[in-house]
DNA sequence: CCAGACGTTGTT
DNA sequence: GTCTGG
DNA sequence: CCAGACGTTGTT
DNA sequence: GTCTGG
């Protein structure tokens, strides 16, 4: 997954009562490395279901700083039980990034043209991420991070680009969000599992490709 | 064993 | 923390 | 990734 | 050409 991802239009009747989704920024949307972007996201903590935000680009527990260094803006589902990286928060630090869509650039020659893609039933995205915690060993100081996990590019998507981001339906938000559920294959197979025809696409402006554009003009078919 | 990397995308 | 390369 | 900048001196 | 900001 490349691009960047808008939260944009997220309403709280969307990914079911229990997750609360108020208070998302419009228009939050970025480019994928930008390691301080926060970014909601919901997850399990306590047998409750939290929304919060996390800084996208997880710095995994054991690094020695929050620098620019190790941080990781997407996971590959092929290598999530081998990257030691990314195979403990895989375990049971699960978690879901809602948006209302997102951009891919579709190469042809010398043109970039970015698509905005979203769901045909006009439902939030539930991305399927990854998080995990870090903290400065002298201050204390707590960091909260997260990685959006991709997967082969499938259906109509495939015409665009080689790799998207994992989608999960709503039927399988219990399972990823379960911290005791660690049949890892399960898990894979439902980051794989988007049917055909869930998310749509139109091209937009290239107003969206600088990323210091926003609002409403990031989104309109071009 | 120790030291050093640990990630992805895309582009070449 | 844990894996890989030397 | 893409778009845009890419420099220094001095003054506030 | 290559780095930086977003």
């Amino acid at each position: 997954m490349c691009g960047r991802i808008s939260t944009a239009n997220i309403s709280p009747s969307t990914l079911k009562a229990q997750f609360r989704l108020e208070s998302i920024p419009s228009y939050l949307q970025s480019y994928n490395v930008a390691p301080t972007l926060q970014i909601p996201a919901i997850r399990q903590q306590d047998n409750t279901r939290t929304l919060s935000s996390l800084r996208w680009g997880l710095i995994p527990h054991w690094s020695e700083d929050k620098g620019t260094g190790v941080s990781a803006f997407n996971a590959r589902v092929e290598t999530l039980t081998q990257k030691p990286f990314f195979r403990d928060p895989f375990k049971s630090k699960r978690c879901i990034i809602p948006a209302s869509g997102f951009y891919e650039w579709h190469k042809q020659g010398d043109k970039k043209q970015p698509y905005y893609i979203y769901r045909a039933d006009k439902q939030p995205i539930a991305f399927a991420g990854l998080w995990d915690a870090w903290m400065e060993k002298e201050t204390g100081e707590a960091i909260e991070s997260c990685s959006i996990i991709t997967v082969p590019a499938t259906h109509r998507m495939a015409e665009i680009h080689d790799r998207m981001p994992a989608v999960l339906e709503a039927e399988l938000f219990d399972t990823w969000l379960d911290p005791e559920f660690k049949e890892t294959h399960v898990l894979q197979d439902i980051l794989r599992a988007l049917k055909p025809d869930v998310l749509e696409m139109y091209p937009v402006s290239s107003y969206v490709s600088n990323s210091r554009n926003d609002g409403e003009k990031c989104i309109e078919r071009a």
